[in-house]
RNA sequence: GCGCCCGUAGCUCAGCUGGAUAGAGCAGCGGACUUCUAAUCCGCAGGCCACAGGUUCGAAUCCUGUCGGGCGUACCA
């Protein structure tokens, strides 16, 4: 049988033949038919506003058109058992009880995972986040982008494309000097007057030297031994981080340094870089005041201002290995590369993305490079805000997030409750008080108490049909019983859908939709009834089915679904 | 100054590739447990969708401007 999203596909497709058998050629440009969900009962399940669009190109009523396409290809529509017209032109279809009901019982059966389409089609997708340096511990903003990044990760993976997590990190420059010189500081026993302009002043720092006088002694000077301050600041960071993640139930696949990147392609990328001409100059030009130097011309882009990649010392400013590393991305073969940045890497991102559509092109760019922007965090305790600094050492980790927050599930979820370029305040005091009113728990809940019926049914010796039958729809006929076998059909396309525009938020919509819809159903229906065995194991399969479809979207959220609560 | 993001119910936010009466959670008020978990459900109340123009048969959604908040505007990352 067709899965949810295959019956739109075949549905758009029967209704564009219909047009197209009508009116022929003259409306070549015209909209090509699409099927959405009604979001009222009253006008059926599925809806189609394609003659309202037509209607101006065609000079013709819509009403009249919707009648039109209806009378050419009424009894030829899969899985639907009523159409009408309704307001000014909407074509509004019912779902057939039978097609309904098969749904659900492969969605019990199956899985939801069965149900989504295969678009990745085992093609390779590489997926950037956090990327945070080995500076400090993760804050929270790093857990939002953690959260974000693995969700569309599993997303991705979920309709068939084979994810890569991958974390990049600069371990040169500035900031790493910084950081051993900070720890050298510690090291010495010297209090944070004495931490450098710039320098890192947390606790964690008095910790590692304290670990690193153990290891090396004492004798360690700052002047003479930098790369030993700043490899093992580097070295216990990374440990640190990882672990961190771990909190959260994140892992990657690769964690790719700077240093590790230099020798491996830079100056090949310069190279490459210096190859493009624009406007009749060279993208890369040198410095008057050295050869070494280099700069390039990014205002020729339509960037706003030239930037340096390479200084005088040789040495990379930090946008010339982030171009390098996207040359490497490109060049492994990725068919579909994602970046997630924080906000305040927005403008970085677009002179990457400028450099390579020099290179590459923009049409080789734009197809397999996708970039999600995420704004950040503002943590509220106590009705505060929080003002946060890795420097400075005041901030707020994301270990401490995810104990204040009770659990990595509630983390997780609260973070993903918010759309990727929306601001969000995350109210501490709120996250850990709100325990039993939380969104997660509402619909782990539901997912608990689906656990509970099959627990009360297996003990009744009733049990979840394993093949569809006609005498499955006949029990599923009341009101609430079919309202809730739509909304579980149409949870494939939903998912289909987050992962097609790589929005993970708009699963936590569905999941409180879904549980909402359960509870409902629980309330007015009683499921198991022992002097109704056939019409018990109907309704049980509709609960195995919620269950399925709340299981499947939690675990791409990454949020375990419990059997008791 | 310039660029990008946001401004929807008292609070936190969905909805934004234009469509049929603007949604949810929390907070408020009123109801529902001898029955598979009341961490639930049902009802009530709450909105010039920041403001002003424009495009359209139709705008929270698209365009322009104004105001308010965030981020960026480093040879730091």
């Amino acid at each position: 049988m067709m899965s949810p999203v295959q019956l739109r596909t075949e549905l758009a497709r029967r209704l564009d033949r219909s047009i197209k058998d009508i009116w022929g050629d003259s409306s070549p440009d015209g909209p090509h038919a699409e099927v959405s969900r009604s979001d009222n009962l009253e006008f059926g399940d599925l809806s189609c506003n394609t003659p309202l669009k037509l209607a101006g190109i065609l000079r013709e009523n819509p009403r009249r058109i919707a009648e039109r396409i209806l009378d050419d290809c009424r009894g030829d529509l899969p899985g639907i058992s009523a159409v009408s017209v309704d307001g000014p032109g909407f074509i509004n279809m019912t779902l057939s009880q039978g097609h309904l009901a098969e749904v659900c019982l492969n969605l019990a059966v199956k899985g939801l995972k069965a149900h989504l389409p295969d678009t990745g089609r085992g093609r390779s997708a590489l997926v950037e986040f956090v990327s945070s340096n080995p500076t400090g511990p993760l804050t929270v903003g790093h857990c939002r982008q953690a959260v974000l990044g693995d969700a569309i990760s599993n997303l991705l993976e979920a309709v068939g494309w084979k994810v890569s997590r991958e974390y990049y990190y600069n371990d040169g420059g500035r900031q790493m000097r910084l950081l051993g010189e900070s720890l050298s500081v510690r090291y010495a026993g010297g209090d944070g007057s004495d931490i450098p302009e710039g320098g890192y002043r947390g606790d964690y720092l008095t910790r590692w030297a304290g670990e690193l006088r153990e290891s090396m002694g004492d004798g360690l000077d700052w002047e003479r031994d930098r790369d030993s301050f700043i490899g093992f600041a580097e070295e216990k960071a990374m440990e640190m981080i990882r672990e961190d993640l771990s909190l959260l139930g994140i892992e990657f696949d690769r964690f790719f340094s700077e240093s590790e990147l230099i020798p491996l392609g830079v100056e090949a990328a310069i190279d490459g870089l210096s190859a493009v001409e624009v406007d009749g100059g060279r993208l890369v030009y040198s410095d008057p005041s050295s050869p070494v130097k280099l700069w390039i011309r990014f205002t020729a882009l339509g960037r706003p201002k030239d930037r340096v990649i390479r200084r005088e010392d040789g040495s990379y400013t930090y946008r010339m290995p982030d171009i390098a590393y996207h040359m490497d991305k490109f060049r492994r073969g990725y068919d579909m590369i994602v970046d997630v940045f924080g906000a305040d890497h927005l403008d970085t991102s677009r002179d990457v993305v400028a450099a390579l559509e020099a290179i590459m092109g923009e049409r080789e760019v734009s197809r397999r490079l996708k970039v999600v922007i995420h704004q950040f965090v503002t943590l509220l305790r106590g009705g505060e805000r929080i003002k946060m600094s890795t420097r400075s050492g005041e901030y707020v980790t994301l270990a401490e997030l995810v104990e204040e927050a009770g659990s990595a599930d509630v983390t997780r979820y609260l973070f993903l409750t918010r759309r990727p370029d929306a601001h969000m305040d995350f109210d501490l005091d709120l996250a850990r008080k709100e325990s039993g009113e939380n969104p997660v728990y509402y619909v782990q809940y539901a997912h608990a108490r689906i656990s509970g019926i099959l627990r009360t049914a297996e003990e009744a010796g009733i049990r979840v049909p394993v093949e569809y039958t006609d005498g499955l729809a006949g029990p599923l006929s009341g009101d609430h019983e079919r309202e809730l076998m739509r909304l579980l059909e149409s949870v494939p396309v939903e998912v289909a859908s987050c992962a097609e525009s790589m929005e993970p938020h708009k699963l936590t919509e569905l999941l409180s939709v879904l549980a909402t819809g359960f509870h409902r159903f629980y309330q007015h229906v009683r499921v198991v009834d022992v002097e109704d065995p056939s019409g018990s194991s109907a309704r049980l399969m509709l609960c195995q089915a919620c269950r399925q479809c709340i299981a499947g979207v939690l675990s791409v959220l990454g949020v375990s679904a419990p059997d008791r609560m």
